[in-house]
DNA sequence: TGCGAAACAGGACACTTGTCCGGTTATGAT
DNA sequence: ATCATAACCGGACAAGTGTCCTGTTTCGCA
Protein backbone atom coordinates (compact mmCIF):
# COMPACT_ATOMS: atom_id res chain seq x y z
CA UNK A 1 0.00 0.00 0.00
CA UNK A 2 3.06 2.24 0.39
CA UNK A 3 4.35 1.11 -2.70
CA UNK A 4 3.46 3.84 -4.60
CA UNK A 5 5.94 6.13 -3.02
CA UNK A 6 9.66 6.61 -4.29
CA UNK A 7 11.47 3.30 -3.82
CA UNK A 8 14.67 4.91 -4.47
CA UNK A 9 15.29 6.72 -0.85
CA UNK A 10 18.29 6.61 0.68
CA UNK A 11 19.91 7.15 4.43
CA UNK A 12 21.70 10.08 4.56
CA UNK A 13 21.83 10.64 8.35
CA UNK A 14 24.63 13.16 8.68
CA UNK A 15 23.63 14.84 6.11
CA UNK A 16 19.92 15.40 7.39
CA UNK A 17 21.75 16.64 10.48
CA UNK A 18 23.79 19.26 9.07
CA UNK A 19 20.59 20.28 7.34
CA UNK A 20 18.45 20.58 10.46
CA UNK A 21 21.85 22.35 12.11
CA UNK A 22 21.74 24.96 9.39
CA UNK A 23 18.18 25.68 8.96
CA UNK A 24 17.79 26.36 12.93
CA UNK A 25 21.21 28.38 12.94
CA UNK A 26 19.71 30.50 10.13
CA UNK A 27 16.09 30.57 12.08
CA UNK A 28 17.93 31.13 15.19
CA UNK A 29 19.76 33.80 14.66
CA UNK A 30 17.25 35.92 12.47
CA UNK A 31 14.27 35.23 14.66
CA UNK A 32 15.44 33.67 17.65
CA UNK A 33 14.52 30.16 19.35
CA UNK A 34 11.52 30.70 21.24
CA UNK A 35 10.32 32.65 18.05
CA UNK A 36 11.23 29.52 15.48
CA UNK A 37 8.90 26.60 15.81
CA UNK A 38 10.08 23.05 14.89
CA UNK A 39 7.11 23.11 12.97
CA UNK A 40 9.46 25.30 10.51
CA UNK A 41 12.51 23.91 10.84
CA UNK A 42 11.11 20.43 9.69
CA UNK A 43 9.92 22.16 6.64
CA UNK A 44 12.78 24.68 6.32
CA UNK A 45 14.65 21.55 6.16
CA UNK A 46 12.91 19.09 4.61
CA UNK A 47 12.81 17.08 7.39
CA UNK A 48 10.06 14.59 8.06
CA UNK A 49 8.73 14.31 11.84
CA UNK A 50 9.80 11.03 12.48
CA UNK A 51 13.34 11.90 11.09
CA UNK A 52 13.60 15.41 12.94
CA UNK A 53 12.58 13.67 16.59
CA UNK A 54 14.88 10.37 15.27
CA UNK A 55 18.41 12.84 15.75
CA UNK A 56 16.92 15.44 18.14
CA UNK A 57 14.63 14.37 20.10
CA UNK A 58 13.40 17.83 21.68
CA UNK A 59 13.88 21.04 20.87
CA UNK A 60 16.06 21.86 23.56
CA UNK A 61 18.82 19.00 22.68
CA UNK A 62 18.77 21.09 19.11
CA UNK A 63 19.55 24.03 20.62
CA UNK A 64 22.41 22.69 22.27
CA UNK A 65 23.48 20.89 19.43
CA UNK A 66 23.38 24.20 17.29
CA UNK A 67 25.36 26.39 20.16
CA UNK A 68 27.92 23.89 20.44
CA UNK A 69 28.69 23.49 16.87
CA UNK A 70 27.48 26.04 14.42
CA UNK A 71 27.70 29.22 17.06
CA UNK A 72 30.93 28.22 18.44
CA UNK A 73 32.46 27.48 14.99
CA UNK A 74 31.10 31.18 13.91
CA UNK A 75 33.19 32.39 16.81
CA UNK A 76 35.71 30.87 16.38
CA UNK A 77 36.27 31.80 12.54
CA UNK A 78 35.02 35.29 12.62
CA UNK A 79 36.93 36.13 15.94
CA UNK A 80 39.41 33.91 17.22
CA UNK A 81 41.50 32.60 14.53
CA UNK A 82 41.55 36.21 12.76
CA UNK A 83 42.61 37.54 16.37
CA UNK A 84 45.71 34.95 16.76
CA UNK A 85 46.75 35.14 13.34
CA UNK A 86 46.90 38.84 13.59
CA UNK A 87 50.18 41.06 13.74
CA UNK A 88 48.87 42.34 16.69
CA UNK A 89 46.03 42.10 18.98
CA UNK A 90 44.95 46.22 18.24
CA UNK A 91 45.00 45.27 14.72
CA UNK A 92 43.66 41.93 14.48
CA UNK A 93 40.63 43.47 16.39
CA UNK A 94 39.95 46.21 14.30
CA UNK A 95 40.42 44.18 11.27
CA UNK A 96 37.71 42.11 12.70
CA UNK A 97 35.32 44.52 13.58
CA UNK A 98 35.39 46.07 10.03
CA UNK A 99 34.85 43.18 8.25
CA UNK A 100 31.76 42.67 10.10
CA UNK A 101 30.87 46.10 9.40
CA UNK A 102 31.50 45.90 5.81
CA UNK A 103 29.26 42.27 5.68
CA UNK A 104 26.22 44.35 7.51
CA UNK A 105 26.76 47.14 4.90
CA UNK A 106 26.57 44.27 2.39
CA UNK A 107 23.81 42.10 3.38
CA UNK A 108 21.36 45.64 4.12
CA UNK A 109 19.78 44.07 7.00
CA UNK A 110 21.57 43.47 10.72
CA UNK A 111 20.69 40.22 12.92
CA UNK A 112 22.62 40.58 15.01
CA UNK A 113 25.66 38.30 17.39
CA UNK A 114 24.57 34.95 17.17
CA UNK A 115 26.18 34.18 20.26
CA UNK A 116 24.87 37.44 21.79
CA UNK A 117 21.34 36.83 20.73
CA UNK A 118 21.21 33.44 21.97
CA UNK A 119 22.58 34.67 25.32
CA UNK A 120 19.85 37.26 26.49
CA UNK A 121 17.25 34.72 25.06
CA UNK A 122 18.21 31.59 26.85
CA UNK A 123 20.51 32.19 29.54
CA UNK A 124 18.23 32.48 32.05
CA UNK A 125 15.28 30.21 30.42
CA UNK A 126 17.40 27.13 31.33
CA UNK A 127 20.96 26.42 32.70
CA UNK A 128 22.53 23.93 30.40
CA UNK A 129 21.26 26.01 27.72
CA UNK A 130 23.73 29.30 29.84
CA UNK A 131 26.65 26.89 30.62
CA UNK A 132 26.98 26.27 26.76
CA UNK A 133 27.06 29.57 26.18
CA UNK A 134 29.27 31.01 28.92
CA UNK A 135 31.46 28.41 27.72
CA UNK A 136 31.76 30.39 24.49
CA UNK A 137 32.12 33.56 25.72
CA UNK A 138 34.61 32.16 27.87
CA UNK A 139 36.73 30.90 25.19
CA UNK A 140 36.47 34.18 22.74
CA UNK A 141 38.05 36.35 25.85
CA UNK A 142 40.69 33.70 26.33
CA UNK A 143 41.59 33.64 22.70
CA UNK A 144 41.44 37.75 22.96
CA UNK A 145 43.63 37.85 25.97
CA UNK A 146 45.96 35.22 24.79
CA UNK A 147 47.05 37.24 21.85
CA UNK A 148 46.87 40.40 24.42
CA UNK A 149 49.70 38.72 26.66
CA UNK A 150 51.63 37.63 23.31
CA UNK A 151 51.87 41.28 22.31
CA UNK A 152 53.24 41.77 25.94
CA UNK A 153 55.92 39.16 25.80
CA UNK A 154 56.87 40.09 22.03
CA UNK A 155 57.49 43.71 23.69
CA UNK A 156 54.88 45.18 21.19
CA UNK A 157 52.76 47.54 22.78
CA UNK A 158 49.63 46.47 24.91
CA UNK A 159 47.30 46.88 27.68
CA UNK A 160 48.52 45.40 30.84
CA UNK A 161 45.77 43.63 31.94
CA UNK A 162 45.22 41.52 29.20
CA UNK A 163 42.34 39.34 30.74
CA UNK A 164 40.37 42.58 31.47
CA UNK A 165 41.24 43.63 28.36
CA UNK A 166 39.50 40.64 26.53
CA UNK A 167 36.18 40.90 28.47
CA UNK A 168 36.12 44.43 27.65
CA UNK A 169 36.48 44.02 23.72
CA UNK A 170 34.13 41.36 23.97
CA UNK A 171 31.54 43.50 25.78
CA UNK A 172 32.14 46.46 23.23
CA UNK A 173 31.47 44.29 20.37
CA UNK A 174 28.71 43.05 22.09
CA UNK A 175 26.67 46.57 22.59
CA UNK A 176 28.01 48.04 19.57
CA UNK A 177 26.20 44.85 18.19
CA UNK A 178 23.41 45.13 20.15
CA UNK A 179 23.04 49.00 18.93
CA UNK A 180 23.33 48.23 15.38
CA UNK A 181 20.32 46.13 15.97
CA UNK A 182 18.12 48.59 17.06
CA UNK A 183 19.40 50.77 14.45
CA UNK A 184 19.92 48.23 11.76
CA UNK A 185 22.96 50.22 10.59
CA UNK A 186 26.43 49.15 11.14
CA UNK A 187 27.51 52.67 12.40
CA UNK A 188 27.91 51.90 15.92
CA UNK A 189 30.36 49.18 14.92
CA UNK A 190 32.69 51.79 13.24
CA UNK A 191 32.57 54.39 16.13
CA UNK A 192 32.85 51.43 18.95
CA UNK A 193 35.95 50.13 16.47
CA UNK A 194 37.63 53.77 16.66
CA UNK A 195 37.50 54.23 20.05
CA UNK A 196 38.86 51.12 20.82
CA UNK A 197 41.42 51.17 19.05
CA UNK A 198 43.93 53.59 21.28
CA UNK A 199 43.10 51.86 24.40
CA UNK A 200 44.46 48.07 23.13
CA UNK A 201 47.63 50.31 21.26
CA UNK A 202 48.61 53.15 23.77
CA UNK A 203 50.87 55.06 21.14
CA UNK A 204 48.11 55.65 18.57
CA UNK A 205 46.01 57.08 21.41
CA UNK A 206 46.91 61.03 21.17
CA UNK A 207 46.93 61.68 17.51
CA UNK A 208 43.72 63.60 17.81
CA UNK A 209 43.00 66.08 20.39
CA UNK B 1 -28.26 34.52 37.56
CA UNK B 2 -24.88 35.70 38.11
CA UNK B 3 -26.15 37.39 41.26
CA UNK B 4 -24.01 35.20 43.47
CA UNK B 5 -20.58 36.30 42.72
CA UNK B 6 -19.09 39.81 44.79
CA UNK B 7 -21.40 42.45 44.54
CA UNK B 8 -18.72 45.02 45.17
CA UNK B 9 -16.98 45.17 42.35
CA UNK B 10 -15.61 48.32 41.16
CA UNK B 11 -14.12 49.49 37.99
CA UNK B 12 -10.10 50.68 38.20
CA UNK B 13 -9.08 50.98 34.41
CA UNK B 14 -6.34 52.59 35.48
CA UNK B 15 -5.16 50.63 38.13
CA UNK B 16 -5.40 47.58 36.40
CA UNK B 17 -3.59 48.62 33.21
CA UNK B 18 -0.78 49.42 35.83
CA UNK B 19 -1.06 45.85 37.44
CA UNK B 20 -0.83 44.64 34.06
CA UNK B 21 1.82 46.85 32.58
CA UNK B 22 3.72 45.59 35.83
CA UNK B 23 3.30 42.03 35.42
CA UNK B 24 4.29 42.48 31.84
CA UNK B 25 7.27 44.15 32.69
CA UNK B 26 8.77 41.70 34.99
CA UNK B 27 7.75 38.81 32.92
CA UNK B 28 9.34 40.29 29.00
CA UNK B 29 12.61 40.95 31.71
CA UNK B 30 13.04 37.56 33.23
CA UNK B 31 11.08 35.41 30.82
CA UNK B 32 11.62 37.15 27.67
CA UNK B 33 8.56 38.62 25.22
CA UNK B 34 7.88 35.29 23.34
CA UNK B 35 8.18 32.91 26.39
CA UNK B 36 5.39 34.85 28.04
CA UNK B 37 1.85 33.98 27.02
CA UNK B 38 -0.73 36.09 27.75
CA UNK B 39 -2.30 33.82 29.96
CA UNK B 40 0.64 34.19 32.62
CA UNK B 41 0.35 37.78 32.38
CA UNK B 42 -3.57 37.52 33.08
CA UNK B 43 -2.99 35.45 36.22
CA UNK B 44 -0.15 37.22 37.19
CA UNK B 45 -2.20 40.76 37.02
CA UNK B 46 -5.43 39.01 38.32
CA UNK B 47 -6.83 40.17 34.97
CA UNK B 48 -9.76 38.28 33.05
CA UNK B 49 -9.64 37.79 29.67
CA UNK B 50 -12.42 39.98 29.02
CA UNK B 51 -11.09 43.60 30.53
CA UNK B 52 -7.57 42.48 29.54
CA UNK B 53 -7.99 42.77 25.68
CA UNK B 54 -10.30 45.76 26.26
CA UNK B 55 -7.18 47.43 27.48
CA UNK B 56 -4.47 45.72 25.14
CA UNK B 57 -6.19 44.26 21.95
CA UNK B 58 -3.35 42.57 21.00
CA UNK B 59 -0.29 41.23 22.62
CA UNK B 60 2.01 43.79 20.82
CA UNK B 61 0.07 46.54 21.61
CA UNK B 62 1.04 45.37 25.42
CA UNK B 63 4.56 45.11 24.17
CA UNK B 64 4.36 48.59 22.81
CA UNK B 65 3.83 50.02 25.76
CA UNK B 66 5.52 48.49 27.90
CA UNK B 67 8.31 49.35 26.19
CA UNK B 68 7.28 53.04 25.89
CA UNK B 69 6.57 53.29 29.79
CA UNK B 70 8.33 50.55 31.63
CA UNK B 71 11.43 50.27 29.60
CA UNK B 72 11.63 53.93 29.07
CA UNK B 73 11.30 54.65 32.41
CA UNK B 74 13.91 52.76 33.83
CA UNK B 75 16.71 53.67 31.25
CA UNK B 76 15.67 57.22 32.80
CA UNK B 77 15.60 56.62 35.86
CA UNK B 78 18.85 54.13 36.34
CA UNK B 79 21.00 55.56 33.61
CA UNK B 80 19.52 59.42 32.62
CA UNK B 81 18.57 60.96 35.78
CA UNK B 82 22.28 59.63 37.84
CA UNK B 83 24.81 61.03 34.92
CA UNK B 84 22.77 64.40 34.57
CA UNK B 85 23.08 65.27 38.01
CA UNK B 86 26.23 63.96 38.39
CA UNK B 87 29.35 66.01 38.95
CA UNK B 88 31.10 65.18 35.77
CA UNK B 89 30.20 62.52 32.85
CA UNK B 90 33.04 60.28 34.05
CA UNK B 91 31.83 59.72 38.10
CA UNK B 92 28.23 59.72 36.83
CA UNK B 93 28.75 56.54 34.72
CA UNK B 94 30.86 55.09 37.22
CA UNK B 95 28.50 55.47 39.71
CA UNK B 96 26.26 53.73 37.43
CA UNK B 97 28.11 51.09 36.59
CA UNK B 98 28.82 50.32 40.38
CA UNK B 99 25.44 51.15 41.76
CA UNK B 100 23.87 47.96 38.84
CA UNK B 101 26.51 45.92 39.97
CA UNK B 102 25.79 45.93 43.76
CA UNK B 103 21.92 45.06 42.57
CA UNK B 104 22.65 42.35 41.03
CA UNK B 105 25.02 41.11 43.75
CA UNK B 106 22.33 41.76 46.13
CA UNK B 107 19.48 39.73 44.03
CA UNK B 108 21.93 36.91 42.93
CA UNK B 109 20.85 36.37 39.56
CA UNK B 110 20.87 38.15 36.90
CA UNK B 111 18.31 39.09 34.37
CA UNK B 112 20.32 41.71 31.64
CA UNK B 113 19.37 45.30 30.88
CA UNK B 114 15.66 45.40 29.91
CA UNK B 115 16.06 47.21 26.82
CA UNK B 116 18.99 45.02 25.66
CA UNK B 117 17.02 41.88 26.09
CA UNK B 118 13.34 43.26 24.33
CA UNK B 119 15.90 44.75 21.96
CA UNK B 120 18.05 41.51 20.52
CA UNK B 121 14.58 39.38 21.13
CA UNK B 122 12.50 41.91 19.17
CA UNK B 123 14.10 43.67 16.64
CA UNK B 124 14.14 42.07 14.11
CA UNK B 125 10.55 40.50 14.93
CA UNK B 126 8.51 44.05 14.50
CA UNK B 127 9.41 46.88 12.80
CA UNK B 128 7.28 49.15 15.11
CA UNK B 129 9.37 47.50 17.97
CA UNK B 130 12.71 47.94 16.57
CA UNK B 131 11.20 51.88 16.48
CA UNK B 132 10.98 51.89 19.82
CA UNK B 133 14.04 50.55 20.79
CA UNK B 134 15.65 52.79 18.82
CA UNK B 135 14.12 55.64 20.15
CA UNK B 136 14.88 54.77 23.50
CA UNK B 137 18.35 53.24 22.32
CA UNK B 138 18.82 57.89 21.19
CA UNK B 139 17.31 59.11 24.36
CA UNK B 140 20.00 57.07 26.25
CA UNK B 141 22.99 57.76 24.27
CA UNK B 142 21.89 61.75 23.78
CA UNK B 143 21.76 62.02 27.30
CA UNK B 144 25.00 60.84 28.33
CA UNK B 145 26.53 63.27 25.04
CA UNK B 146 24.39 66.19 26.66
CA UNK B 147 26.28 65.54 29.53
CA UNK B 148 29.72 64.96 28.34
CA UNK B 149 29.41 68.53 26.53
CA UNK B 150 28.83 70.05 29.72
CA UNK B 151 31.79 68.89 30.71
CA UNK B 152 33.57 70.14 27.80
CA UNK B 153 32.31 73.59 28.22
CA UNK B 154 33.07 74.00 32.13
CA UNK B 155 36.65 72.89 30.93
CA UNK B 156 36.24 69.82 32.91
CA UNK B 157 38.84 66.77 31.39
CA UNK B 158 36.46 65.29 28.89
CA UNK B 159 37.00 63.07 25.88
CA UNK B 160 36.61 64.87 22.53
CA UNK B 161 33.93 63.29 20.49
CA UNK B 162 30.64 63.48 23.04
CA UNK B 163 28.61 61.60 20.65
CA UNK B 164 30.87 58.66 19.54
CA UNK B 165 31.80 58.26 23.58
CA UNK B 166 28.67 58.30 24.30
CA UNK B 167 27.87 55.36 21.83
CA UNK B 168 30.53 53.67 23.40
CA UNK B 169 29.58 53.92 26.62
CA UNK B 170 26.18 52.44 25.89
CA UNK B 171 27.92 49.69 24.12
CA UNK B 172 30.12 48.48 26.58
CA UNK B 173 27.43 48.38 29.17
CA UNK B 174 25.16 46.79 26.31
CA UNK B 175 27.32 44.16 25.98
CA UNK B 176 29.20 43.80 29.66
CA UNK B 177 25.72 43.61 30.84
CA UNK B 178 25.34 40.52 28.47
CA UNK B 179 28.21 38.78 29.62
CA UNK B 180 26.98 39.26 33.53
CA UNK B 181 23.50 37.46 32.48
CA UNK B 182 25.71 34.62 30.79
CA UNK B 183 27.99 33.87 33.66
CA UNK B 184 25.60 35.20 36.49
CA UNK B 185 28.34 37.21 37.73
CA UNK B 186 28.50 41.27 37.93
CA UNK B 187 32.05 40.82 37.57
CA UNK B 188 32.05 41.78 33.60
CA UNK B 189 29.94 45.09 34.50
CA UNK B 190 33.38 46.00 37.13
CA UNK B 191 35.87 45.34 34.82
CA UNK B 192 33.85 47.43 31.75
CA UNK B 193 33.47 49.98 34.06
CA UNK B 194 37.51 50.21 35.44
CA UNK B 195 38.60 50.29 31.45
CA UNK B 196 35.86 52.38 30.73
CA UNK B 197 36.88 55.40 34.00
CA UNK B 198 40.56 56.11 31.99
CA UNK B 199 38.95 57.01 28.97
CA UNK B 200 35.82 59.11 30.50
CA UNK B 201 38.40 61.02 32.08
CA UNK B 202 41.80 61.47 30.76
CA UNK B 203 43.76 62.48 33.42
CA UNK B 204 43.05 59.10 35.60
CA UNK B 205 44.47 57.11 32.82
CA UNK B 206 48.45 56.81 33.90
CA UNK B 207 47.90 55.87 37.25
CA UNK B 208 48.40 52.22 37.19
CA UNK B 209 50.82 50.71 34.59
C1' DT C 1 -33.27 58.96 37.39
C1' DG C 2 -32.19 57.41 33.08
C1' DC C 3 -28.95 56.23 29.54
C1' DG C 4 -24.97 55.48 26.68
C1' DA C 5 -20.41 54.16 26.87
C1' DA C 6 -16.68 52.24 29.15
C1' DA C 7 -15.08 48.45 32.15
C1' DC C 8 -15.19 43.88 33.11
C1' DA C 9 -16.56 38.58 33.19
C1' DG C 10 -15.81 34.10 31.32
C1' DG C 11 -15.61 31.12 27.98
C1' DA C 12 -15.41 29.78 22.84
C1' DC C 13 -12.65 29.80 18.95
C1' DA C 14 -9.31 28.26 15.41
C1' DC C 15 -4.76 27.47 15.30
C1' DT C 16 -0.06 26.27 16.69
C1' DT C 17 3.03 24.26 19.87
C1' DG C 18 6.40 20.27 20.97
C1' DT C 19 6.44 15.50 21.51
C1' DC C 20 5.40 10.83 20.69
C1' DC C 21 4.00 6.58 18.40
C1' DG C 22 3.31 2.33 15.34
C1' DG C 23 4.78 1.00 11.15
C1' DT C 24 8.06 0.89 7.05
C1' DT C 25 12.45 1.04 4.65
C1' DA C 26 17.42 1.03 4.30
C1' DT C 27 21.91 -0.69 5.73
C1' DG C 28 25.75 -3.15 7.55
C1' DA C 29 27.38 -7.30 9.77
C1' DT C 30 27.09 -12.26 9.67
C1' DA D 1 20.16 -14.75 2.54
C1' DT D 2 19.20 -13.33 7.26
C1' DC D 3 18.54 -10.30 10.72
C1' DA D 4 19.20 -6.63 14.14
C1' DT D 5 19.33 -1.93 14.18
C1' DA D 6 19.42 2.61 12.67
C1' DA D 7 16.97 5.75 9.67
C1' DC D 8 12.86 7.47 8.23
C1' DC D 9 7.61 8.17 7.39
C1' DG D 10 3.32 10.48 8.49
C1' DG D 11 0.03 11.48 11.41
C1' DA D 12 -1.96 11.52 16.25
C1' DC D 13 -1.87 13.77 20.48
C1' DA D 14 -2.75 16.85 24.45
C1' DA D 15 -1.62 21.14 25.92
C1' DG D 16 -1.08 25.57 24.93
C1' DT D 17 -1.26 29.90 21.82
C1' DG D 18 -3.50 34.65 20.95
C1' DT D 19 -7.77 36.63 19.82
C1' DC D 20 -12.57 37.38 19.81
C1' DC D 21 -17.46 37.42 21.32
C1' DT D 22 -21.73 37.75 23.94
C1' DG D 23 -23.31 39.31 28.18
C1' DT D 24 -23.28 41.80 32.50
C1' DT D 25 -21.88 45.47 35.59
C1' DT D 26 -20.19 50.03 36.68
C1' DC D 27 -20.00 54.92 36.07
C1' DG D 28 -19.99 59.68 34.20
C1' DC D 29 -23.15 62.89 32.57
C1' DA D 30 -27.46 65.14 31.35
Amino acid sequence: MTKRTERNRINDPEGLRQRVLDAAYGAFCTRGYNATSVHDLKREAGATGGAFSHHYPTKKELGLAVLETRVADAVEETWIAPVRSAATAASGIAAVFEAIAQELDEQGTVSGCPLNNLALELSRQDDDFRQAIEAIFGRWRSAIADRIRADQDAGHPAPPDAEATATFVVAAYSGAMAMAKASQSAEPLRTCARLLGPMLDPNTGSGRT
